[in-house]
DNA sequence: CTGAAAGCGCTAACAA
DNA sequence: TTGTTAGCGCTTTCAG
């Protein structure tokens, strides 16, 4: 029931709990035998450090923060997984905490974050608006702040990771201009976010290569989940505004997007291909089996959990801007 | 930079540390003048307290660990909103595991725990097999367990939320009943979830009542993703069983038979309707929209948090079981 | 009403 | 190679 201490193995062993405590910590100062004495005790008697003196010891919480805009899709849990992967190992606690997109919530769990004392934050931020107040407020508390996927526009010194956006969306579009596609339309998520326009150039480039771009083709969402998808999709029918494929900004627009289309019986992609940018396992679970960019998401966390550790280790390490590549994956949709 | 300790006050204000920590609690032996200067200057230098040290001071680690299976479907992030929704402002950090649907994992994730000295363990089971050794094991470390959703069979003395499975089954049957099916399939998720079966046992009671229950068309998938309701519904398809109507366990489940069925030209809800139990926002993301039993896992999430707190308070509080009432939506599948 | 001192579990100077 | 001591930030007896 108690919990062990170095204090018992100390009374155990008769021996101070320093050298219980050096034994543990494989310090050179500790005679072999006596170290193997200790570790064989501590292990007999089921011995667990107890994280919270060492992180009070060593003025760290062991704890960092994951900041995220919603976990409806699997996005932000697969980066989790990433970043759990490297941390879990190394003793630290990750707090998550959702903002539903909304600004104010994403404030207030930042203050949360720093209550909890974190020794780094990682974020993606959620769309609408900015908190560069705050986030210049956490670093100036001294906890490094990693972003991911989303990025705010003007540039903080943070390190983050990102994908090659602007790149994998020119490929995508061409992969519909391949399959025959002339008009295709763009819809945007809200352009507080930087990819947004990223992913926007990318596609405004290929369509001028083709000579096809008509600027009436890119709408905007107001939102990003399936019900923006749905309207805004609606309101493009509805203008009779001719177009033979959708290239959606998220997996979410263009799952909105769909079943839209299809209630209306348009085909699937006979009539209109769909794909998306995200690639979430949301894509390949809807139907028809959606194309879309998939980004490494799982290995962005491993590298955001890492570009936080190499901030805390030094405080003064420069920051890094770590690209991912996506891949593009085909499926039924286009 | 540095954190306001409250030695820093208590220099400031020429005052010992345990005036200040007293006024800072609010302890009534404290002059209501002193107060109100501790508390000001508490203020105006921004003091945080330091939750690490309060956690080595009380013992507890005013930490909560969170089990889940997946993170794929947004089911774990509802219940956990409502987990945070209580502890957060209590001061308590939250850590996620996922299992992966995987028992080692689950194992492992749980020995995490015990290593981060967490209060207090809210788990949702992964299928397959059981880690009855385990749970014990924790429990006999004075850790309460909390369950919910999917229990183990064999009872074990904890605190659970679970929802009246068996009767919204029976109700959600019923309905099908009533718009005119007959042939009504059920499709199981591994029997190693107790959910399962009841369920199974819900929608067995109201066939019988109607007189058309045949125990052929009870179909077990070995798992609960989207490609296990594919794989299901082909076999089925293949067995050339009639059917006019399906029955899923799960979210997940339905939408892989809903796919398959689709790609097969089989019309939804005209040839087949489906409907599911779960009522994750997935429901309404797909086409055709997805009749099913919402479980009100906010909700839930917030009543286990709160056995967990009562076990914390006082670890010889009876255990408790909360059975919570879902709701029938019917959307366009039926 | 306020202060001094001890202690939560651990590590790290400093001594021996 | 080992032990003693102090201290991380806070609460809580016990004195005053």
């Amino acid at each position: 029931m108690k919990r062990i201490t170095i204090k018992d193995l100390s009374k155990f062993l008769s021996l101070s709990t320093s050298t219980i405590s050096r034994a543990l910590l494989h310090d050179k100062n500790v005679n072999d035998e006596t170290r193997k004495r200790v570790l064989d005790a501590a292990h007999k008697m089921g011995y667990k450090p107890n994280l919270t003196a060492l992180s009070l010891q060593s003025g760290q919480s062991k704890t960092i923060g994951f900041v995220v805009p919603e976990m409806i899709t699997p996005f932000s849990a697969k980066v989790l997984k990433g970043i759990q992967n490297i941390l879990y190992p190394l003793g630290y606690r990750i707090i998550i905490t959702q903002s539903d997109e909304d600004p104010l919530i994403e404030r207030k769990n930042l203050q949360l974050l720093e209550e909890f004392n974190v020794d780094a934050i990682i974020i993606n931020l959620c769309h609408e608006t900015y908190n560069n107040g705050i986030y210049q407020h956490i670093m100036g508390q001294g906890i490094p702040l990693i972003f991911f996927d989303r990025l705010p526009h003007q540039s903080l010194d943070v390190s983050k990771v990102i994908v090659n956006d602007s790149i994998k969306a020119s490929l995508m579009v061409e992969h519909l201009i391949k399959t025959g596609r002339k008009r295709i339309v763009y819809i945007m998520g809200p352009t507080t976010i930087r990819n947004v326009t990223e992913r926007m150039n990318g596609y405004k480039r290929i369509l001028m290569k083709y000579n096809i771009f008509d600027e009436n083709l890119i709408i905007q969402a107001n939102g990003m989940t399936v019900q923006h998808g749905r309207d805004i999709i609606k309101q493009l029918l509805d203008k009779n505004i001719e177009f033979d494929s959708i290239f959606a900004f998220s997996d979410t627009l263009a799952m909105g997007v769909m079943n839209y289309l299809l209630e209306q019986k348009i085909r699937i992609p006979e009539d209109v291909a769909v794909a998306s940018f995200s690639g979430t396992e949301l894509s390949s679970m809807v139907y028809p089996q959606l194309t879309s960019v998939q980004q490494p998401l799982e290995k962005m966390g491993e590298k955001a959990a890492e570009l936080a550790l190499e901030k805390i280790k030094d405080s003064s390490a420069a920051s890094r801007s770590v690209t991912m590549d996506a891949e593009l994956v085909y499926r039924a949709s286009t």
